[in-house]
DNA sequence: TTGCATATCTATGTATACAATCGTATGCAG
DNA sequence: CTGCATACGATTGTATACATAGATATGCAA
């Protein structure tokens, strides 16, 4: 039941094209959009519920989270993730395993300093790792906690020597899949994103305005 | 956010006054629940977003669960909730222990027979287990879960035998958390939760009927 | 100048009118 | 009788008018 407008304001709240203090009234995004009021609305409700904004006194703004909460975030993410290796471990299809494969080899060849291009391969690489579980919950719940910190780029696949890891694992992790050994599968899921948390959890100690 | 209509049709929703195939037409409940159809339409999109109602074609219909499906949330559910129960193990205070030992010793005293009763004192149990993780992610998810297959209400605790067993794991759990053993706690959890998934599999195949 | 009361203005909450769409019934042809 | 095309009806999607509340500015009095 995803709207056209619902789509570009999530787009644009995830680019984020608004500031976290300015506030969304409706009369502006109808101007945005060129969509009338009801939608609008719609689409504000539905970023709502998703938690990427919030209802401050009669506004709707920018959600933004402290940096407890997005750690919060990030362990619950690691649960998840752990659990979602695993299954894949003993659910993925041969076609969920080549597609895998194809992804990390794609992921060698990247640019090692853009960013961008990293973080949007890296997100589907877990996409499709997620999918491999065969289990909509566990993606429902994955996406729903990939999406609350999405705008918070300050990505860890950058942090100098990180990279080489990354892939490294994904390797491991593949393999674990491609053996079907869940529980190596969701140990390895859940180091390497225990490690990712430890990274941004020093660069937030360097610098905590960067969140 | 949520309005009273919303609310009024949650509750009758999670009450299954309406029929999984009665199409919940905005003018039926307009009139049901004497508010105009924007506020009506707002609320029936909040319940897709739950998934607790579905869309199928135009019509927005109350959402059913195959059996492949409800064990599919029960497995991510068991995750999450050994998850709580390690975190509680960490993270609840004083007042939260206690107010898990009060609940445990009013569930003693429950007739074993009063189904109604028995689900819903164990529910008020896990919201309180969840809370005292601390984590509004974890709160969060677990509540959306519960949320989707809580219409399902053949609930394992009136199963032969099973009572007496839920009360002393919940003994054990509650003790391991006032030791804050988190690895304990958290085996508990999911032992727990597993026999409860394995009875109800159990029943249905039994009887495949009574979801 | 400060404090409060009040008016006004702006944004949201609600109701309803209008448009578009989907399903269904109906009629006609083969 | 079956199949398809068409027209109609019911229901949702969208726009907008109206109601309400919350914030802010204003003016008066102390």
């Amino acid at each position: 039941m995803t709207t056209p407008i619902h789509q570009q304001l999530r787009d644009d709240v995830l680019a984020s094209v608004f500031a976290p203090d300015e506030p969304l009234t409706e009369a502006k995004l109808t101007a945005r959009y060129g969509a009338s009021r009801t939608p609008v609305r719609e689409a504000l409700q539905r970023l709502e519920q998703d938690g990427l904004v919030e209802r401050r006194g009669k506004a709707v703004v920018i959600r933004t989270h402290s940096a407890e909460e997005i750690i919060d975030i990030y362990e619950s993410r690691i649960i998840l993730e752990q659990a979602a290796a695993s299954k894949a471990a003993l659910k993925a299809t041969a076609l969920d395993k080549s597609s895998l494969d194809a992804l990390l080899l794609k992921m060698r060849g990247l640019d090692i300093n853009d960013g961008p291009t990293l973080a949007a391969t890296n997100r589907a690489f877990h996409t499709q790792l997620w999918h491999a579980t065969h289990s909509p919950s566990l993606i429902s719940l994955l996406e729903r906690l990939d999406q609350q910190v999405r705008r918070y780029t300050l990505t860890t696949l950058t942090y100098p020597g990180r990279w080489p890891v990354v892939l490294a694992d994904y390797a491991e992790l593949l393999a674990a899949i491609g053996e079907n050994n869940p529980e190596l599968a969701g140990q390895v899921a859940a180091r390497h994103m225990s490690e990712a948390l430890a990274i941004r959890l020093k660069m937030y100690a360097a610098d905590p305005t960067t969140l």
